[in-house]
DNA sequence: TAAGAATTTGCACGGACTGCAAGTTTGAGT
DNA sequence: ACTCAAACTTGCAGTCCGTGCAAATTCTTA
């Protein structure tokens, strides 16, 4: 009844599951666009692929994963870039390296809509898809300041790492969102200086001796 | 139709108003500690705050927000706290003011459990939850983005006062995660270093000259 | 107290998702 | 080729969420 999400022997079974998904996210993120993410219905989209809903069901537990049909091989990649890290490179290079990647591929055909891009598109337009998102995000979140932590044999449970991924994350979303608002610069830009302003610190005079306790000098 | 969010002249109808929203997230709350937030269903909640099922959704759009159950007081706090913040203070000073004030809240009563640190927990347990809290907390963090841009004249469009926000919730999202993964400092020295590194910068070597273009030196 | 506005409620839907049990297809052994 | 078991698909029944509508009901105010 589980189905299995990497490739083993490609027979004949394993090639119709990948058709079966590729044909599903597809139809969804199509009928997405068309409709707005929220007036698509699973039964139109198991229709479009030419399956039952109920078969829907067990490949997505939730509509949303459809549209935003992420592709496993992704956080593969990023996971494989961070253990072959250059030696010395640091934890936040690594993670911006990681992001130049995305954003090449995101620029990658002009104009073209990236199905990436339409992703991005709908997910500022839907807080729904976004929740979702949030969700499957934070489990490669996980991933990622796990494997980050471990290539540089910090001290267990250190939080640098997640930080470090967290903080990633977050420009991009800026960035994201910046451009939403309007501003014409491009989105390499914006998450650029987002990165440079993350690596060299957001306080410039910050003063470690003064703790987050309320009552050392004045209340809010 | 509309169900009024702010108090007017506190007649009958308001106090009543605040009653059964008092009455629903209480139950809500209740009722998710118990049966777990995904069993509980809004049938029960109604008729525990002893109010049909039609009501409930006049006051709440989704099961998740009634649980939730955020106070539209602290967001107004917090922005109060950014707009009289004293001259000279930092942006990201202010926001670490502002964490510190809920952490005090959250550890005000020792070991009597805080409806905030019961609802935390829950957020950490049940996906649902997580999605719906990020769909409310980004609503609030615009807001204090633009208050925090606001009140340092900022460039408008400038991505520091996002960052910031963005960068602080953060902090709190990592230290409570630690917390759950086994650490046995508290949650306020857990923020306090995470926010210390996001302060003096993540990077310590970086070298603001290299671009993210993935073609300037080696491919991933 | 009567008009009028704000709230509550029941009802009827449409749509998401799940468990179950019966089909159908595929891979493997013989 | 034949057979069997595992993997996958499907329909069905059922629960729950969330919404529009219109008829009560309750509060406010003149």
């Amino acid at each position: 009844m589980e189905i299995e999400e990497t490739a083993a022997a490609p027979g004949r079974r394993e090639r119709k599951k990948r058709e079966t998904r590729a044909a599903l996210t597809a139809a969804a993120l199509r009928l997405a666009l068309e409709k707005g993410p929220d007036n698509v219905t699973v039964e139109e989209i198991s229709e479009a692929a030419d399956v039952s809903v109920r078969t829907f069901f067990n490949y997505f537990s939730h509509k949303e994963h459809a549209i935003l049909g992420r592709d496993p091989d992704d956080l593969e990649l990023a996971l494989r870039r961070i253990r072959e890290a250059p030696a010395g490179e640091s934890p936040f290079a690594t993670m911006r390296a990681i992001v130049a990647r995305v954003l090449d591929d995101l620029e990658s055909i002009e104009d073209q809509e990236t199905a990436l891009a339409q992703r991005i598109r709908l997910i500022t337009e839907s807080p729904n898809l976004l929740a979702q998102f949030v969700v499957l995000g934070s489990e490669d979140e996980r991933d990622l300041a796990a494997a980050l932590g471990d290539q540089l044999g910090e001290p267990l449970g250190s939080p640098l790492p997640a930080l470090i991924v967290g903080a990633t994350t977050m420009a991009v979303r800026v960035a994201v969102e910046q451009r939403k608002a309007g501003s014409d610069r491009s989105i390499r830009a914006l998450v650029d200086e987002g990165l440079s302003l993350l690596a060299t610190g957001l306080d410039p005079h910050y003063d470690p001796t003064r703790e987050s306790r309320t009552d050392q000098k004045g209340q809010a």
